[in-house]
Parts: structure tokens; sequence; C-alpha cells
DNA sequence: TGAAGATATGAATATATGTTCATATCTTCA
DNA sequence: TGAAGATATGAACATATATTCATATCTTCA
């Protein structure tokens, strides 16, 4: 495709393109950044993280706020867990979970806020 | 399962639990979440998104942005569109694409910075 | 030590989804 | 009007992934 006819920004668009192929092309950070994005992206986990936001808790509440089983609930927290969404601490017989920042808290109130805005 | 034997913050968590419930259970809210954090899950799109971040651009830049084909590139431009993150807007042959409102441009910064981090 | 509770893991399967190829639509301009 | 540029769309295919079932690990307590 080559390109000859333009938008009447052409001159703008090429500065950004450039801008952004440089920052983007040959980074690892958009793959990185949308790692997190699908660690999020399943319903079942992001109930489990609107859950801890409530507070902590361990896998068997979890495992009722989600509606889910066991085993379905572990297996997505190991998700979470090895990406940093959440932190586990053994106490006892029992897995107490918890967010792993307040940048997750911040990913899920901004989206709230996000959604609320939709129909504008 | 039944529950007997407990992990010493019992009361604490089931409290937190039927909070957690309430606000989840039977709302649409975890699916209508996790459906933004989806369409941001690509790392076609989140390059788009990033380009954007950069500057409003046609399609033919974003392709460029993306190392991918303008098969592609579409491709993903209208999942981002009929979710709200980008919004597009006809200049004679070409389509501008925008960023659809601050809350994106807000989860892609926090997103970074709790990569940044990570390590700590 | 052994039984029971609580959580984690592995394998298998069914479904969702990104990419590609071909083609269609829409706009400008001669 | 028709040709060419710019973008969008549909179908097909290959891959990724959530869920389930069975089982393993770890902890407490009698």
């Amino acid at each position: 495709m080559k390109r000859t006819s333009i938008c009447g920004h052409e001159q703008q668009h090429s500065v950004t393109a450039q801008r952004a192929k440089e920052r983007i092309l040959g980074s690892a950070e958009a793959s990185a950044i949308s790692t997190i994005f699908r660690v999020l992206s399943d319903p079942t986990r992001m109930k489990i993280v609107l859950g801890l936001l409530e507070g902590d808790m361990c896998v068997y509440h979890l495992t009722e706020v989600c509606d889910g089983t066991q085993s379905g609930v572990s297996h997505q927290l190991r998700i979470l867990r090895d990406n940093n969404i959440v932190k586990a601490k053994r106490i006892g017989q029992t897995v107490e979970y918890s967010l792993a920042d307040e940048h997750v808290r911040k990913l899920l109130e901004i989206s709230i806020e996000h959604l609320a805005c939709q129909g504008e």
C-alpha cells in the first residue's frame, strides 16, 4: 500500500507515529501491560479481586463470593498470585488472600468510573 | 466441604464475605469490568492505545506503530471502538482514532506504575 | 502417627479469540 | 462515472485458556 493521498493531518500524524514507534516497537512494555489486563479479564478472577476490595479473605470465603468451585478458584488465585495482583499468607490451615498493592485498587476504581460514564 | 475448623479471622472474613457477596453475586459489575480489561489484554490492542497515548492517528500510522497488517489492526480497532476505548472520526478518506476518555489514559498510567513497582 | 480439613496441582476438554486471506465499502478526484 | 486509495468486514483456522475431575500437599489435633 503506497501512500500518496492523505488526511490533512498527515504531518502531525507522522510525528506522532514516529514518537509512538520509538516507544513501542521493540519494547516489551505493550506486552507487559497487556498481561496485567489479561489477568484481570476473567469474570471469576474479577470477582475475586472485587471481593478482596472489601477486605482480606481466605479461599473458602472467596469460593462463596465467586459462587465457584474450590478447585476453580484455587487455579485462578494461582494466576493472580503469579502476576502480583494478590498476595497469600498462610494462617494455620487456611490461606488468607489480599490485594498486592494500591495500584490494583486504583485500576478497579477507575474502571468502575469509566463504566459509569459510558452513557454520557 | 463442611467447615468446622477456622483460621482465627473467621469472624472478620465472614463479615467481609457477606459484604462482598451482596455486592458481587447477581450483579453484572464483575462481568462488565472484566470486559474492559479483556479488551486491553491483547498486545496488538495495547500497542494501539499506547500509540494513541502519544496523539491521535489514522489507521495507516497505527498499522506502522503495531507493525501489523491493515486487516488485523482494523479488526482490533473495531473491538476497541465497540467497547468505548477509542473513538473514530472520518477525515476524508482516512479515519482518525483517539482515546475515548481520560479513564483509559489513567488505566494505562497506573498499569505502568504498577509494573515499575514490581521489584520492590 | 493418622485422620480430617483446607488448599493446590495436573491432565483433559470445550470454548473463546487473534490472525490471515479475500473481498466489500466508502471517499476523492480525474 | 470509474479508478485508486483507505478502511472495514466475513470466514476459516490455529492457539490460548477457563473449567472440571481426580488427586496431592500441608496443617492441625486427637
